[in-house]
RNA sequence: GCGCCCUUCGUCUAUCGGUUAGGACUCAAGAUUUUCAAUCUUGCAAGAGGGGUUCGACUCCCCUAGGGCGCGCCA
């Protein structure tokens, strides 16, 4: 790597589908470690795979990002708009030598590999046309073109976190550039782009840490600057096996949709992976001082959704409650199209939240335990709330109601009226809370009962209490 | 099959040759309590196996086992 150069970073998803949990982290730690040194992070979509390359996925790339709170520095690279640069490096190469054309079809080239299967050989190109001129029944035919790559020695990679990792060239082949219809491979394009982007830094999952090799031989075959590499483990399901669709939810937009906050994710996926000491919470600002690559584990580590809730829960609590709030009636909005969240909902939703954020672990669980907020007049009971409203219950409810009917209209003084009243019937406290309970919210589990009637207010608390009467 | 990588409590991890192997999540118990949580306290729980090197190994080396990744005119 150039010295002197300004660490420039990037993240290169091909958009073939959505923007999953484990490109999600390398994204993290690209663009932590970018923000760490001070250098750039850019962003470059693969879409040389025309067949498989989609709008939507591009759509769902850029959303999941700035879900995430990633935002890269200039204009995303498109590389299939930079084909034609690949191509003249190509051609470059095979004027240099490094590079030839092969003309074996694809047909023969299946028959060479279930050849070499057969006979318990390792599949790899074995360089049919290497040395080989074209003869006439060539004309017009058409070629790959391969890299001419070293046959003996090794190739070594440096890798921040793999350590040395050396292959014998004679485990590599000849890899293709160029395609017979003349567009460039995965392989030539990324090192082609890293170049011209001024890469410096190639932080990617292992599952390319054997691409490492194959690129660093075009690199090298350049004479180009050698970027630092750092193949980060792979994300595993909870079962140990590699992630995938039945491990359920993999795209980053299903982590919102399940209420987790950005920050939270942020902080788990580092986690994945990469420690501090003992750190458990390292919030984002902190998180770009502390982040170095060299900390980056080598093991693969399984997803946890148990302790993802934990450190959600975690980032509730600590958000303001007005923040919190909005974030929780956008959430509302998004969950329930039709229903209409206003001002006073906001304000309910704002009083009640030092009550309602210790109770839940995402976004989804607040709104469903924020619920009886959201309704004026009494929420329809559950089937446990319908059982505390016995008959007997709603007599007491009634007596209760009046005797709550006074100011001052807070926590202590109702807690001082309800158990005035209580000692005055004879009974214990918790005889009458779990009614009142049920006729203020519903439930019969909410945060505690004073406080509801507080944040309720006086007219909407009587009004719920009341309803029991009929 | 070939190449490369990985292996500490159930999970994420700390330990940079000398620790009663620590923390977090989960789980269990207790305290608190108007319900449910939160909080606090306590507890259960680990160096894959086998060889070396060393006064001393979870830490270094080798082998085995298990797991992962790669081996396309995909990326």
């Amino acid at each position: 790597m150039a010295e002197n150069s300004a660490p420039v970073l990037r993240f290169a998803p091909s958009p073939t589908g959505y923007l999953h949990i484990g490109g999600a982290r390398t994204a993290l730690f690209n663009w932590l470690y970018a923000r760490h040194i001070g250098g750039k992070f850019l962003l470059r979509i693969e879409d040389t795979d025309r067949e498989r390359s989609t709008p939507e996925a591009v759509a769902a790339i850029f959303n999941g990002l700035t879900w995430m709170g990633l935002d890269w520095d200039g204009e995303p690279v498109f590389q299939f708009a930079r084909v034609e640069r690949h191509r003249e490096v190509a051609q470059q190469m095979l004027a240099m030598g490094y590079a030839y054309r092969c003309y074996a079809t694809p047909q023969e080239l299946e028959q060479m590999r279930s050849e070499q299967k057969a006979k318990g050989l390792s599949v790899r190109y074995d360089g049919r046309w290497r040395d080989r001129e074209p003869g006439p029944e060539q004309r017009n035919m058409p070629y790959v073109v391969r890299l001419r790559a070293p046959q003996t020695g090794e190739t070594v990679v440096h890798d921040v976190v793999q350590g040395t990792v050396r292959w014998g060239n004679d485990q590599l082949d000849d890899m293709v550039l160029l395609r017979s219809d003349g567009t460039p491979t995965y392989m030539l394009a990324v090192v082609v782009d890293d170049f011209d982007m001024g890469v410096t830094h190639v932080i990617r999952g292992v599952d390319h840490l054997n691409n490492a090799a194959r690129q660093l031989q075009i690199i090298e075959a350049m004479g180009w600057p050698v970027p630092l590499y750092g193949h980060v483990p792979l994300i595993h399901g909870a079962d140990g096996a590699k992630l995938s669709k039945r491990h359920g939810a993999l795209a980053v937009e299903a982590y919102r949709d399940m209420g987790y906050l950005p920050e939270a994710m942020r902080n788990y996926l580092l986690r994945l992976g990469w420690s501090h000491g003992d750190d458990e919470i390292i919030p984002t600002q902190k998180a770009i001082e502390l982040f170095t690559l060299e900390a980056i584990g080598r093991s693969a580590a399984r997803f946890d959704m148990k302790k993802l809730d934990s450190i959600n829960a975690h980032y509730m609590r600590a958000m303001y409650d007005g923040a919190l709030a909005d974030e929780a009636l956008a959430f509302a909005q998004r969950l329930h199209p039709g229903r209409i969240f206003d001002t006073p909902h906001r304000a309910r939703l704002v009083a009640a939240m030092p009550f309602l954020k210790p109770r839940a672990k995402t976004l989804v669980e607040l709104v469903e335990k924020a619920d009886f907020l959201f309704t004026d007049g009494a929420p329809a009971p559950d089937k446990a709330a319908a059982q505390a409203l016995n008959p007997v219950a709603r007599g007491l409810l009634l007596k209760l109601g009046q005797a709550l009917d006074a100011d001052p209209w807070d926590a202590p003084s109702l807690e001082a009226r309800t158990r005035l009243f209580v000692e005055a019937e004879g009974m214990a406290l918790s005889d009458m809370a779990q009614p009142l309970r049920a006729a203020l919210t519903g439930r019969t589990a909410s945060p505690p009962i004073f406080d509801v009637m507080a944040v309720l207010g006086r007219e909407e608390a009587l009004t719920r209490i009341r309803a029991q009467g009929d």
